[in-house]
DNA sequence: CTGAAAGCGCTTACAG
DNA sequence: CTGAAAGCGCTTACAG
């Protein structure tokens, strides 16, 4: 292995000089010299150690990736997640970062491997909001959340508008005609992104006088798609006519139990979604969705954590990206004359 | 930052009793002595230096997961990789080790890559098969390439039977009655996954006197899918009523394609696919594919991985996992008296 | 512009 | 079972 005393011996000069020539700090190595050692660092294939660089200068330039570990073994990376997660490596790498990826069970889990490697900075994708204020207490760096409502500030979080994309998803029903509506999505009690994707949806809803009745509510945790429908659909007087699935990929779900139920989508049951993934684009009929700009997020994502790592005292930063509508066939037109 | 020495200095003793107790090299230290020292570290809240301890014991704990870089931002994590990606880091990480995951371009940035945070083992998704010898030649550690072509001996591999997959597509076809078929696929020209693929595929047609025009094998990366479709279906005494297509993801490209020209998927054109992947199950008619297992092949390329690690000395190995036919609707019964 | 010294936090290898 | 010394490959901080 090459190192920099190697370098050193062969070109006539001390480490350092070999170590500024090659680290282009310019303006301290005289130019033919810098040159030279350049050159023969590249002919004997010097490649630098990164361990002995991060011990020395306290910087490893290594940035964090941090998800829940599901220890039900559950999709570890849905389609949103990697699709959020290949953005950001393409990103930060491409700025001269080494990308850890973790996935993490609680917090002392973080802090150790955060620390044991020095990174300078993490990305939390998902739901950390009960550890929030620990995890920000115990490791100095730079941390950018998504998803966040946590209330804490002095933390940078990247979002999206969930309470109104719940909003959009109960206008689409109502303009088409609908007034009984149901809602499912992985319900926990907290507050997070579900929570309000479900509030934004029974607050418009509301002022419309159209119904969201409590047992129309239903948590896909506890209970399989096809449970539900069948609930849902029993004869009864408030019978949803439509039912507002928190993502694409549980609606997706839907479809499929729809399917073995001899449901029709928009017919009996009118659906939409939340996300806009490749997969509600595959679905037929087209599914209507909320539609996020995960590309945009994870730049945004980026954005904040490298401005935080250059300059360590600006301000944390929370960014909301907007949401809007994508319109395809799962929503029946309930309106009358229509057709 | 708390640090060897500091615990050494409370409990009395030296460093290295303190690095043995705490490594668990129980033999070395006295028990009562070893339990003092670790409830010591506990209480400072001990976080071990691994850039320290990589440099000093030349064993990092990092394993390099290693993807092409894609310069048009083309979909860096497809639905297969991330599946493959998120079983391999889990599986890996549960086993003590640290995931770096890196987009690469060409072989020397896998070399710098490797060799400056001494990854102690590399997994390779996709296509290196260029590069695999030089690869192998200047990265002395565990190897293991996924889905390669490359006659190199000596080289690990993790793999699909893709020759037995394309005869697979052409047997379900045949058995329905299809006579005239059609390939889709990213042809490169080079031997790869696709290659085979179209090679059993072919072999398995011609074979039973069936018929695949050159003219009916496609590449996907020089032309549209809306555009293949014309073509293939413009009328001719050998117009095709069946295409097999080299991934479920390209295979979703093709629906979209006939719903935009009015072509009825299984009436006008039937289509198999390849992978299974949920997005092939959400198409409707169901997606008929090959089905691999790619929970399995994550968990073979962490086996073979690990175990290279533990004895480098272990001979390479390559494992070729089965595939299988998942029938659903998308192919259409020709036989005459079916119906 | 260049260099000698000290040190980052840990482990290996050798003594006792 | 325990410890003092040396060193992993690099950088910081201080001299010249």
């Amino acid at each position: 292995m090459v190192t920099l005393k190697d370098i050193a011996a062969k070109a006539g000069v001390s480490m350092m000089t070999v170590s500024r020539a090659l680290n282009g700090d310019g303006s301290r190595v005289s130019g033919p010299t810098a040159a030279r050692i350049r050159s023969i660092a590249e002919e004997m294939g010097y490649i630098p150690n990164s361990s002995a660089r991060s011990l020395a200068a306290r910087s490893s330039r290594i940035i964090a990736i941090l998800m829940r570990d599901t220890p039900d073994g559950n999709p570890l990376l849905d389609p949103y997640t990697s699709a959020f997660l290949g953005s950001v490596v393409q990103v930060l790498q491409s700025c001269g970062y080494y990308i850890m990826v973790h996935f993490v069970r609680d917090f002392s889990d973080i802090t150790f491997r955060l620390r044991s490697w020095s990174a300078e900075g993490a990305v939390f994708l998902g739901l950390f909001d009960d550890e929030i204020r620990q995890i920000r207490q115990d490791n100095p760096i730079p941390l950018v959340f998504t998803d966040s409502y946590s209330s804490l500030r002095q933390v940078s979080n990247v979002g999206i508008d969930d309470y109104k994309g719940g909003c959009l998803a109960a206008r689409a029903f109502l303009d088409l005609g609908h007034r009984n509506l149901a809602f499912c999505g992985p319900l926990s009690g907290k507050p997070g992104v579900i929570a309000q994707r479900l509030q934004g949806f029974a607050d418009t809803l509301a002022k419309q006088g159209a119904i969201l009745p409590q047992n129309c509510v239903c948590s896909i945790s506890e209970r399989s798609a096809e449970e539900i429908l069948k609930d849902l659909l029993a004869p009864s007087a408030l019978r949803p006519t439509g039912l507002f699935v928190s993502s694409d990929h549980i609606a997706w779900q839907f479809y499929k139990a729809a399917g073995r139920l001899n449901i029709r989508i928009p017919d009996d049951l009118s659906i939409a979604g939340f996300d806009d993934l490749p997969l509600g684009r595959a679905l037929i009929p087209g599914l209507t969705t909320v539609r996020q700009d995960i590309q945009k997020k994870a730049e945004k994502t980026c954005d904040i954590l490298l401005r935080h790592i250059k300059d360590p005292a600006s301000p944390s930063e929370t960014q909301i990206l907007d949401v809007e509508l994508a319109e395809r066939d799962s929503i029946k037109d309930l309106r009358s004359g229509a057709c």
